[in-house]
DNA sequence: TATGAAATGCCATAACC
DNA sequence: GGTTATGGCATTTCATA
Protein backbone atom coordinates (compact mmCIF):
# COMPACT_ATOMS: atom_id res chain seq x y z
CA UNK A 1 0.00 0.00 0.00
CA UNK A 2 2.85 1.96 0.54
CA UNK A 3 4.15 1.29 -3.37
CA UNK A 4 4.10 4.25 -5.84
CA UNK A 5 1.71 4.31 -8.44
CA UNK A 6 2.59 5.20 -11.46
CA UNK A 7 0.55 7.73 -13.94
CA UNK A 8 0.05 8.89 -17.42
CA UNK A 9 0.06 12.01 -18.56
CA UNK A 10 -4.11 11.62 -18.81
CA UNK A 11 -3.96 10.81 -15.14
CA UNK A 12 -2.40 13.75 -14.05
CA UNK A 13 -4.37 16.26 -16.06
CA UNK A 14 -7.53 14.37 -14.52
CA UNK A 15 -5.81 14.63 -10.82
CA UNK A 16 -4.57 18.59 -12.13
CA UNK A 17 -8.59 19.90 -12.57
CA UNK A 18 -10.05 17.23 -9.89
CA UNK A 19 -7.51 19.08 -7.19
CA UNK A 20 -9.51 22.09 -8.04
CA UNK A 21 -12.72 21.33 -8.41
CA UNK A 22 -14.07 17.70 -7.86
CA UNK A 23 -17.42 18.26 -9.04
CA UNK A 24 -16.72 19.02 -12.10
CA UNK A 25 -19.17 16.75 -14.48
CA UNK A 26 -16.87 14.14 -16.12
CA UNK A 27 -18.32 15.35 -19.62
CA UNK A 28 -16.35 18.68 -19.27
CA UNK A 29 -13.27 17.22 -17.98
CA UNK A 30 -13.08 14.52 -20.45
CA UNK A 31 -13.18 17.39 -23.72
CA UNK A 32 -10.50 19.35 -21.60
CA UNK A 33 -8.14 16.22 -21.45
CA UNK A 34 -9.01 14.32 -24.40
CA UNK A 35 -10.45 11.28 -23.31
CA UNK A 36 -14.46 9.62 -23.50
CA UNK A 37 -16.55 10.90 -20.26
CA UNK A 38 -15.70 7.07 -19.91
CA UNK A 39 -12.86 6.73 -19.85
CA UNK A 40 -12.44 9.93 -17.20
CA UNK A 41 -14.66 8.51 -14.64
CA UNK A 42 -13.13 4.87 -14.70
CA UNK A 43 -9.65 6.58 -14.06
CA UNK A 44 -10.85 8.61 -11.55
CA UNK A 45 -12.26 5.89 -9.70
CA UNK A 46 -9.05 3.93 -9.77
CA UNK A 47 -7.18 6.76 -8.68
CA UNK A 48 -9.40 6.79 -5.88
CA UNK A 49 -9.30 2.95 -5.17
CA UNK A 50 -5.32 3.09 -5.35
CA UNK A 51 -5.34 5.48 -2.88
CA UNK A 52 -3.89 8.27 -4.97
CA UNK A 53 -7.10 10.77 -4.02
CA UNK A 54 -7.69 10.07 -0.32
CA UNK A 55 -10.52 11.68 -0.32
CA UNK A 56 -13.21 14.59 -1.64
CA UNK A 57 -14.09 17.61 0.34
CA UNK A 58 -15.35 20.62 0.83
CA UNK A 59 -13.62 23.37 1.56
CA UNK A 60 -15.08 26.12 4.52
CA UNK A 61 -13.65 29.35 5.47
CA UNK A 62 -13.73 29.64 9.10
CA UNK A 63 -13.28 33.48 9.09
CA UNK A 64 -16.93 33.65 7.51
CA UNK A 65 -18.21 31.97 10.38
CA UNK A 66 -16.51 33.22 13.49
CA UNK A 67 -13.36 35.13 14.04
CA UNK A 68 -10.41 33.16 14.40
CA UNK A 69 -6.39 33.21 15.41
CA UNK A 70 -4.04 31.24 13.37
CA UNK A 71 -0.75 30.83 15.73
CA UNK A 72 2.43 29.03 14.78
CA UNK A 73 4.45 27.76 17.61
CA UNK A 74 7.99 26.59 17.99
CA UNK A 75 8.11 23.58 20.69
CA UNK A 76 11.38 22.47 22.65
CA UNK A 77 10.69 19.00 24.26
CA UNK A 78 12.83 18.49 28.27
CA UNK A 79 14.15 15.19 26.55
CA UNK A 80 14.19 13.04 23.68
CA UNK A 81 12.60 9.83 25.40
CA UNK A 82 10.38 7.85 23.10
CA UNK A 83 7.71 8.00 25.79
CA UNK A 84 7.50 11.73 26.14
CA UNK A 85 7.53 12.49 22.23
CA UNK A 86 4.77 10.19 21.98
CA UNK A 87 2.65 10.89 24.01
CA UNK A 88 2.98 14.92 23.37
CA UNK A 89 2.39 13.64 19.84
CA UNK A 90 -0.69 11.94 20.86
CA UNK A 91 -2.02 15.21 22.90
CA UNK A 92 -1.31 17.20 19.67
CA UNK A 93 -3.87 14.57 17.62
CA UNK A 94 -6.03 15.02 19.83
CA UNK A 95 -6.38 18.83 20.57
CA UNK A 96 -8.98 20.11 18.19
CA UNK A 97 -7.19 23.62 18.01
CA UNK A 98 -3.61 22.09 16.11
CA UNK A 99 -3.89 21.85 12.59
CA UNK A 100 -0.94 20.53 12.20
CA UNK A 101 2.14 19.30 13.72
CA UNK A 102 5.59 18.59 12.61
CA UNK A 103 8.41 16.37 14.04
CA UNK A 104 11.40 18.80 12.94
CA UNK A 105 15.18 19.08 12.43
CA UNK A 106 17.11 22.09 14.02
CA UNK A 107 17.16 23.74 17.58
CA UNK A 108 13.57 23.04 18.27
CA UNK A 109 11.45 19.84 17.90
CA UNK A 110 8.02 20.15 16.99
CA UNK A 111 6.25 22.85 14.81
CA UNK A 112 2.59 23.60 15.31
CA UNK A 113 0.04 25.55 13.35
CA UNK A 114 -3.14 26.16 15.97
CA UNK A 115 -6.34 27.51 15.37
CA UNK A 116 -8.22 29.69 18.25
CA UNK A 117 -11.30 31.60 18.53
CA UNK A 118 -9.65 34.24 21.20
CA UNK A 119 -6.19 34.63 22.60
CA UNK A 120 -7.49 33.56 26.17
CA UNK A 121 -8.41 30.29 24.75
CA UNK A 122 -4.61 30.16 22.70
CA UNK A 123 -3.70 30.74 26.92
CA UNK A 124 -6.04 27.71 27.82
CA UNK A 125 -4.51 25.72 24.95
CA UNK A 126 -0.75 26.64 25.78
CA UNK A 127 -0.62 26.31 29.97
CA UNK A 128 -2.22 22.77 29.68
CA UNK A 129 -1.08 21.27 26.49
CA UNK A 130 2.35 22.79 26.29
CA UNK A 131 3.25 22.01 29.46
CA UNK A 132 5.97 20.74 31.24
CA UNK A 133 3.68 17.73 32.22
CA UNK A 134 3.63 17.13 28.80
CA UNK A 135 7.04 17.32 28.69
CA UNK A 136 7.83 21.09 27.16
CA UNK A 137 10.49 22.75 27.77
CA UNK A 138 10.17 25.84 26.61
CA UNK A 139 7.71 27.01 23.53
CA UNK A 140 7.98 30.36 21.51
CA UNK A 141 4.74 31.69 19.53
CA UNK A 142 3.90 33.38 16.83
CA UNK A 143 0.91 35.03 15.66
CA UNK A 144 -0.12 35.10 12.55
CA UNK A 145 -0.43 38.59 10.84
CA UNK A 146 -1.19 38.11 7.31
CA UNK A 147 -1.62 34.96 5.49
CA UNK A 148 0.53 35.54 2.89
CA UNK A 149 -0.04 31.74 0.91
CA UNK A 150 -2.76 29.75 2.74
CA UNK A 151 -1.69 26.39 2.88
CA UNK A 152 -2.62 24.54 0.19
CA UNK A 153 -1.71 20.88 -0.32
CA UNK A 154 -2.79 20.98 -3.83
CA UNK A 155 0.02 23.48 -4.75
CA UNK A 156 2.44 20.65 -4.69
CA UNK A 157 3.41 19.37 -7.55
CA UNK A 158 2.95 15.69 -8.55
CA UNK A 159 5.39 15.53 -11.46
CA UNK B 1 -19.18 40.08 1.51
CA UNK B 2 -16.66 40.68 4.39
CA UNK B 3 -19.64 39.87 6.94
CA UNK B 4 -19.86 36.93 9.32
CA UNK B 5 -22.50 34.36 7.97
CA UNK B 6 -25.16 32.83 10.98
CA UNK B 7 -25.82 29.52 10.64
CA UNK B 8 -28.39 27.02 12.63
CA UNK B 9 -27.46 23.80 13.65
CA UNK B 10 -28.65 22.30 10.40
CA UNK B 11 -26.37 23.74 8.27
CA UNK B 12 -23.41 23.06 11.31
CA UNK B 13 -24.00 19.52 10.65
CA UNK B 14 -24.39 19.37 7.14
CA UNK B 15 -21.03 21.12 6.82
CA UNK B 16 -19.33 18.74 9.66
CA UNK B 17 -20.42 16.31 6.92
CA UNK B 18 -19.43 18.05 3.36
CA UNK B 19 -15.91 19.11 5.07
CA UNK B 20 -15.15 15.10 5.25
CA UNK B 21 -16.59 13.99 2.48
CA UNK B 22 -18.57 16.26 -0.21
CA UNK B 23 -20.14 13.62 -2.39
CA UNK B 24 -22.34 12.15 -0.01
CA UNK B 25 -25.19 11.83 -1.63
CA UNK B 26 -27.86 14.66 -0.34
CA UNK B 27 -30.56 11.55 0.32
CA UNK B 28 -28.27 10.10 3.26
CA UNK B 29 -26.91 13.67 3.89
CA UNK B 30 -30.94 14.21 4.60
CA UNK B 31 -31.38 11.21 6.50
CA UNK B 32 -28.30 11.72 9.19
CA UNK B 33 -29.65 15.58 9.89
CA UNK B 34 -33.39 15.15 9.60
CA UNK B 35 -33.92 17.29 6.58
CA UNK B 36 -35.38 16.36 3.16
CA UNK B 37 -33.25 16.36 0.39
CA UNK B 38 -34.58 19.06 -1.14
CA UNK B 39 -33.37 21.39 2.05
CA UNK B 40 -30.08 19.76 2.38
CA UNK B 41 -29.60 20.93 -1.44
CA UNK B 42 -30.98 24.15 -0.75
CA UNK B 43 -28.44 24.71 1.82
CA UNK B 44 -25.46 23.67 0.70
CA UNK B 45 -26.12 25.53 -2.76
CA UNK B 46 -26.67 28.89 -0.40
CA UNK B 47 -23.65 28.09 1.61
CA UNK B 48 -21.39 28.04 -1.46
CA UNK B 49 -23.26 30.82 -2.55
CA UNK B 50 -22.50 32.66 1.00
CA UNK B 51 -18.86 31.76 0.54
CA UNK B 52 -18.95 29.51 3.47
CA UNK B 53 -17.80 26.80 1.67
CA UNK B 54 -14.94 27.84 -0.72
CA UNK B 55 -14.16 25.59 -3.28
CA UNK B 56 -14.93 21.60 -3.56
CA UNK B 57 -11.72 19.79 -3.89
CA UNK B 58 -10.31 16.28 -3.94
CA UNK B 59 -7.18 16.00 -1.90
CA UNK B 60 -4.33 13.79 -3.42
CA UNK B 61 -2.01 12.03 -1.82
CA UNK B 62 1.70 13.28 -3.14
CA UNK B 63 3.68 11.00 -1.34
CA UNK B 64 1.65 8.20 -3.75
CA UNK B 65 3.31 9.87 -6.62
CA UNK B 66 6.83 10.81 -5.78
CA UNK B 67 8.82 11.38 -3.07
CA UNK B 68 8.70 14.42 -1.45
CA UNK B 69 10.21 16.72 1.05
CA UNK B 70 8.13 19.24 3.52
CA UNK B 71 10.46 21.84 4.94
CA UNK B 72 9.63 24.48 7.16
CA UNK B 73 11.20 27.98 7.10
CA UNK B 74 11.58 30.92 9.46
CA UNK B 75 12.34 33.75 7.34
CA UNK B 76 14.15 37.50 8.83
CA UNK B 77 14.05 40.57 6.55
CA UNK B 78 16.94 43.10 6.10
CA UNK B 79 13.97 45.77 6.76
CA UNK B 80 10.15 46.20 6.96
CA UNK B 81 9.64 48.35 4.29
CA UNK B 82 6.38 47.65 2.50
CA UNK B 83 8.36 47.82 -1.07
CA UNK B 84 10.38 45.03 -0.11
CA UNK B 85 8.23 42.95 1.35
CA UNK B 86 5.44 43.16 -0.67
CA UNK B 87 8.04 42.38 -3.24
CA UNK B 88 9.16 39.02 -1.23
CA UNK B 89 5.35 38.13 -0.69
CA UNK B 90 4.77 37.86 -4.66
CA UNK B 91 7.47 35.98 -4.70
CA UNK B 92 6.24 33.78 -2.39
CA UNK B 93 3.07 33.31 -4.11
CA UNK B 94 4.36 33.05 -7.38
CA UNK B 95 7.09 29.88 -6.43
CA UNK B 96 5.11 26.53 -6.86
CA UNK B 97 6.92 25.50 -4.13
CA UNK B 98 5.44 27.48 -1.48
CA UNK B 99 2.53 25.40 0.17
CA UNK B 100 1.98 28.23 3.27
CA UNK B 101 2.98 31.91 3.92
CA UNK B 102 2.08 33.38 7.04
CA UNK B 103 3.61 36.56 8.44
CA UNK B 104 4.11 36.45 11.79
CA UNK B 105 4.72 38.36 14.84
CA UNK B 106 7.84 37.91 16.96
CA UNK B 107 11.69 37.80 15.99
CA UNK B 108 11.16 36.16 12.51
CA UNK B 109 8.94 37.83 9.85
CA UNK B 110 7.60 34.65 7.53
CA UNK B 111 7.07 31.60 8.08
CA UNK B 112 7.19 29.28 4.74
CA UNK B 113 6.20 25.62 4.27
CA UNK B 114 8.03 24.27 1.10
CA UNK B 115 7.27 21.10 -0.67
CA UNK B 116 10.57 20.16 -2.75
CA UNK B 117 11.11 16.37 -4.78
CA UNK B 118 14.71 16.93 -3.70
CA UNK B 119 17.22 18.80 -1.51
CA UNK B 120 18.70 19.77 -4.44
CA UNK B 121 15.52 21.31 -5.75
CA UNK B 122 15.08 23.08 -1.92
CA UNK B 123 18.80 24.68 -2.29
CA UNK B 124 18.04 25.72 -6.20
CA UNK B 125 14.96 27.43 -4.32
CA UNK B 126 16.21 29.08 -0.84
CA UNK B 127 19.33 30.35 -3.18
CA UNK B 128 16.63 32.07 -5.61
CA UNK B 129 13.81 32.50 -3.93
CA UNK B 130 15.80 33.11 0.15
CA UNK B 131 18.48 35.19 -1.55
CA UNK B 132 19.35 38.85 -0.49
CA UNK B 133 18.14 40.40 -3.45
CA UNK B 134 14.46 39.14 -2.13
CA UNK B 135 15.31 41.21 1.35
CA UNK B 136 16.54 38.18 3.09
CA UNK B 137 18.44 38.65 6.07
CA UNK B 138 18.81 35.25 7.04
CA UNK B 139 16.37 31.88 7.03
CA UNK B 140 16.32 28.72 9.20
CA UNK B 141 15.31 25.39 7.99
CA UNK B 142 13.53 23.18 9.84
CA UNK B 143 12.63 19.71 7.44
CA UNK B 144 10.23 17.66 8.56
CA UNK B 145 11.03 14.63 9.68
CA UNK B 146 7.78 13.24 10.67
CA UNK B 147 4.19 14.79 10.14
CA UNK B 148 2.48 14.28 13.33
CA UNK B 149 -0.57 15.78 11.96
CA UNK B 150 -0.74 16.50 8.72
CA UNK B 151 -2.31 20.34 7.66
CA UNK B 152 -6.09 20.04 8.07
CA UNK B 153 -7.79 23.15 8.01
CA UNK B 154 -11.05 21.12 8.49
CA UNK B 155 -9.98 20.32 12.13
CA UNK B 156 -10.75 24.16 12.67
CA UNK B 157 -14.28 24.34 14.87
CA UNK B 158 -16.94 26.39 13.36
CA UNK B 159 -18.86 27.03 16.69
C1' DT C 1 -5.95 -4.14 -20.42
C1' DA C 2 -7.94 0.14 -21.87
C1' DT C 3 -11.15 2.53 -24.74
C1' DG C 4 -15.75 4.42 -26.56
C1' DA C 5 -20.83 3.89 -26.94
C1' DA C 6 -25.36 2.92 -25.34
C1' DA C 7 -29.00 1.53 -21.64
C1' DT C 8 -30.05 1.77 -16.93
C1' DG C 9 -30.57 3.99 -12.51
C1' DC C 10 -29.48 7.48 -9.33
C1' DC C 11 -29.13 12.21 -8.08
C1' DA C 12 -29.59 17.29 -8.42
C1' DT C 13 -32.55 20.92 -10.09
C1' DA C 14 -36.51 23.67 -10.41
C1' DA C 15 -41.18 24.73 -9.90
C1' DC C 16 -44.79 23.70 -7.18
C1' DC C 17 -47.50 23.56 -2.14
C1' DG D 1 -39.16 23.33 4.68
C1' DG D 2 -41.43 19.43 1.96
C1' DT D 3 -43.13 17.20 -2.49
C1' DT D 4 -43.10 16.17 -7.27
C1' DA D 5 -41.62 16.16 -12.20
C1' DT D 6 -37.82 16.98 -15.11
C1' DG D 7 -33.05 16.86 -16.73
C1' DG D 8 -28.36 15.58 -16.06
C1' DC D 9 -24.89 12.72 -14.58
C1' DA D 10 -22.65 8.41 -13.05
C1' DT D 11 -22.78 3.48 -13.39
C1' DT D 12 -22.98 -0.62 -15.78
C1' DT D 13 -22.67 -3.45 -19.63
C1' DC D 14 -21.08 -4.44 -24.05
C1' DA D 15 -18.29 -4.40 -28.23
C1' DT D 16 -13.70 -3.35 -29.86
C1' DA D 17 -8.80 -3.05 -30.45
Amino acid sequence: MTDLVALDDFDYRILERARRNNLEPARVTAEAVGLSESAVLRRLRRLRADGVIVRDIAIVDPARIAPHILIHVLVTMRSQEKAITDAFKRAMTAAKAVLGCWDVTGETDFLLTVAVPTMAAYEDFSQSELSSERGVRNFRTMIVIREVVGFDPSRVELT
